[in-house]
DNA sequence: TTGCGGATGTGGACAGCGTACACCAAAGAT
DNA sequence: ATCTTTGGTGTACGCTGTCCACATCCGCAA
């Protein structure tokens, strides 16, 4: 990006930048031409000659913003207890899909929210968190916790819960709660739905107080 | 109404039921002050002497829909098979609660994109939807299907993932999918939940092809 | 009955938005 | 060295929410 040039330079990649930037604390709604175009120093017109429109960016920011929220679930994942039992370990990679997905929702509420617009998951274009749930459901199978045949489909009760759970949490009835109780609740929450896939309770029910682990 | 008398008489619940019409089809986006006005025939700023501003609108409209999705639960649930036995009713009628909603979010998804907004849930004015939910699960105690130990805080779980799903046939992945699918998805991801609770699978293995119902 | 005050609706204005159209500046190819 | 393509500017239109001053009507009190 070169000082002062009458061309910008790389003014595409700009604008997602400080969509990102706007979005992290305004969410969608922070995204507007004349704010970004504004934000990076240029017209508001000259937007178009990248992105057909305001939901062409705002759709270029959300791709970003999907990318942050499979970073931060990553993360999560390499940090569990490598101790553990491969079985043990499959259903705390799958909580830690869970719980990562809500932790993000909850910490980077403006990036989420965005992040879950334009989500054309299924056989086409599988976005990074979806693909993360995935392994970790095959995980399972692998390691024998989960049959092949209650594992089919088994990504629509895992995804939901734990979506809705960040929804309820973020615009919903949790908003302003105890951050405590939240987390409480949404451990409960991811435990839940693991037992209803047919996970034995054995292999998910932790002492109170928790296994040494900031959650949610 | 009088018909072109200088004042309008009752403008604000015109506003309101203007609002649903509107939202209807367009959700939170097509409430508009000047929109909503000009469809009841006043200017702009008469809207101002009833509402405090757009928010204040669209929560009045919003709370309106929220009792829509109360009332086509509560139908569903009044539909439900009175020759069962009572817990078998009672697992029944959670049922009928998250396909209610799920339902209702697909057919009336303006209307229940509105609903979510401004929900304040908890010791406060719970809104309607979220009191058949408490009554479900306090009847499933009730019948002796879930011990008071697991019942504590079920409607997270509960709601979550109804919501979660609702939110993922609405704005999310499953949005453009085909109808079977989605009614497929939603019959396994709400028993699934209820699985995850505690309840005896007997009392929600339906055999395939369902028990003639048209369901979610 | 008159008149007055509070409630309600009108009219005009302002700032901000997305975006279409015409124009201009610079980079790259011939 | 000129021509074309790419990318940025300037102006303008219609839309939005909202503020201010003013007009009008209803109900109550004198």
């Amino acid at each position: 990006m070169r000082a002062r040039s009458y061309h910008h330079g790389d003014l595409r990649t700009a604008l997602i930048t400080a969509g990102l930037r706007a979005a992290r604390s305004g969410g969608a709604a922070a995204l507007g031409m004349r704010e970004l175009t504004r934000a990076v120093g240029v017209t508001p017109n000259a937007a178009y000659r990248h992105f057909a429109d305001r939901n062409a960016l705002v759709r270029a920011v959300a791709a970003e913003a999907q990318e942050l929220v499979a970073r931060a679930m990553h993360e999560r994942i390499t940090g569990i207890n490598p101790d553990a039992s491969p079985a043990q370990a499959a259903v705390d990679r799958l909580r830690a899909v869970g719980l990562g997905y809500i932790h993000f929702a909850r910490t980077e509420r403006g990036w989420f929210e965005l992040a879950f617009l334009t989500q054309e998951a299924g056989p086409v274009a599988a976005p990074p968190p979806y693909q993360l749930l995935v392994d970790a459901l095959d995980g399972l199978v692998a390691t024998g916790v989960l049959t092949p045949e209650r594992r089919a489909s088994a990504e629509w009760p895992c995804w939901s819960t734990v979506h809705g759970f960040a929804d309820l949490a973020t615009r919903g009835p949790l908003r302003h709660q105890d951050p405590r109780v939240v987390d409480a609740a949404a451990a409960r929450v991811v435990d839940t739905v693991i037992r209803g896939l047919g996970v034995p309770p054995a292999l998910l029910l932790r002492t109170p107080a928790d296994g040494g682990s900031e959650n949610a």
